[in-house]
RNA sequence: GGUCCCAUCGUCUAGCGGUCUAGGACGUCGGCCUCUCACGCCGAAAACAGGGGUUCGAGUCCCCUUGGGACCGCCA
């Protein structure tokens, strides 16, 4: 920031721990975090867990860990609302005290009959202020009684109108009479969402408030409790939700795992690759920058250029090429090929060991050999699995062999089941052992036998990876090494068993 | 039903009155490269929801219609 007493930039990401970490939730989280970083401010992480039914522990753990693997750190916290139940409670006794708030003693029965009928009626459905007009000997006989009550803001008697200027969507405005009295405690004591939310906001004295678009409505409520409790209202930004293609919000329940953070870390993406293709929903620099490292993405973001209108993300259930939107394999595919080939190694490490083809000497006297080889099959990956499954054959012998390789370049030539172990054997002169030894080899040896080179190719391409496509058969040659190439085009002919001549 | 928000290619979007015969990206299709596939490169199809204004001039400003979304809980 320019000015030197500019209050700092303090944001916060508050999600309620009812699931695991979607999308949407891990995209506010993002959008936070870049613009406190942005603006050398602090990201604190609030777990709002006042509704105890539904929060559960392995909720927090999930989210925690989400973030963790995104790579958005916080400065502060976790803090959990519920640690501060009594400055809740403490603020709404204050607001009752002082008159700006009371007690109704509606019964939900009463309430959900009124409601029923204002909406066969067509009207608004907004409490009608019953008791905000009990006289104080009717709370005292009501009281009396032992009657159950709710406390109620009470939104003041003014004219005209009460509003804000939100950073995305511009001046927002509404009316006080159109206002309702809306419950900042439950019978029980506890204190609702609202109200919590804002007593929270300002004693972590937080400066800007980005969210979903889905809070709008609250927004105007929450002002008026601000302002009741005597402090300055942030800045408001509401950001565009998340749609599925049939334009419905996203959710777990609807669209199962797709949306969970943890399964895209599941199915192989670069935890960065998620976050650019993430921010790129509903927000854009204004340039054709698409692609950016997280220096570039701090430096360019801005709240300003946030988009008004809903995104949607671009996922079809069941598509057998496009597991998710494929902006963001495609994403995911250009950080895969771009990316320091070691970090890469990394990240995949923990796969290979799983699919039990991890080498401890690909960190040892292997590590070379194992990068050239991670960097010469990456082109056509897409996500990090790829590498432990469909580049299985260049880390171990028991790889499978595609049905449809077997076919295109094996069966329907059939000479290949002799020429192959020949080929075999002839290689087995060769030395040195590389890119240009090995082509001079083979192709000697197809114009010996009288065959295109690209039969042969194709046919040791499936006979040594198993697949149809892969890298230049020499580049593949050697990265695989002598020895395992001479063996597994010695026992192709079994490839042709069971097959006719 | 009420209140509010929104509206450019299939999707993400650029566009802040003339430079828009509407640009980029993903995806799709075609081509080059080539031993295959990918990468890379080249190219194609593909959009201003509709109608009124305002203006010399509107994708850009205003209004209406239509469409979509959010909220309307003693959930967060």
């Amino acid at each position: 920031m320019s000015e030197k007493n500019k209050e700092q930039v303090i944001v916060r990401f508050p999600p309620s721990p009812t699931g695991y970490l979607h999308i949407g939730g891990a995209r506010t989280a993002i959008f936070n975090w870049l613009f406190a970083r942005k603006h050398g401010g602090k990201f604190i992480l609030r777990i709002e867990d006042t509704d105890v039914e539904r929060s559960t522990k392995e909720s927090i753990e999930g989210i925690i860990d989400g973030l963790t693997w995104l790579g958005i750190d916080w400065d502060e916290g976790p803090y959990f609302q519920s640690e501060f139940a009594h400055e809740h409670k403490a603020a709404a006794e204050r607001l009752l005290k002082e008159g700006k708030a009371y007690k109704c003693f509606c019964t939900k029965e009463e309430l959900e009959a009124k409601r029923k009928k204002a909406l066969s009626e067509k009207r608004d459905i907004k409490y009608d202020g019953t008791c905000r007009r009990l006289s104080p000997e009717e709370i005292a006989e009501k009281e009396r009684q032992g009657i159950p009550y709710v406390i109620r803001f009470k939104v003041p008697e003014r004219e005209g109108k009460i509003g804000y200027d939100d950073k995305v969507l511009g001046r927002i405005e509404k009316d006080y009479s159109e206002i309702e009295d809306f419950v900042i405690v439950r019978s029980n004591g506890r204190p609702l969402y609202l109200l919590c939310n804002v007593v929270d906001d300002i004693r972590d004295r937080i400066t800007h408030i980005i969210r979903g678009q889905d809070h709008m409505t609250n927004t105007i409520k929450q002002i008026l409790l601000y302002e009741a409790l005597g402090a300055k209202p942030p800045v408001f930004a509401h950001m565009p939700l998340t749609l599925d293609l049939q334009k419905r919000k996203i959710s777990k329940r609807t669209h199962g795992e797709v949306v969970s953070v943890q399964w895209y870390r599941k199915m192989g993406f670069i935890p960065w690759a998620l976050v650019n293709y993430l921010v790129l929903l509903g927000w854009n620099p204004g340039t054709d920058q698409e692609i950016f490292t997280k220096e570039e993405l701090i430096q360019a973001f801005s709240l300003e250029r946030i988009n008004k209108a809903n995104s949607i993300f671009n996922y079809r259930k069941g598509d057998p090429k496009f597991f998710t939107d494929p902006k963001a394999i495609s994403i995911n595919a250009w950080w895969l090929r771009h990316l320091p080939i070691e970090e890469i190694a990394e990240m995949i490490k923990e796969d290979f060991k799983k699919e039990g083809i991890w080498d401890e000497a690909y960190e040892g006297e292997k590590r070379e050999w194992f990068l050239s080889t991670l960097d010469l099959i990456r082109s056509r990956f897409h996500t990090l699995r790829d590498f432990a499954r469909l580049g299985r054959a260049y880390f171990a012998d028991d790889f499978e062999i595609e049905q449809k390789a077997l076919k295109k370049n094996m069966l329907k030539h059939p000479e290949l089941k002799e020429l192959l172990p020949r080929l075999g054997e002839a290689l087995e002169k060769v030395e040195p052992w590389n890119l240009e030894t090995t082509e001079d080899a083979v192709r000697a040896f197809a114009s010996e036998a009288g065959v295109k080179p690209g039969i042969i190719i194709n046919g040791m391409r499936t006979v040594i990876t198993g697949q149809l496509k892969g890298p230049g058969i020499f580049d593949v040659m050697v990265a695989i090494g002598k020895e395992r190439v001479i063996r597994r085009l010695k026992d192709s002919p079994r490839l042709f068993e069971g097959t006719k001549p």
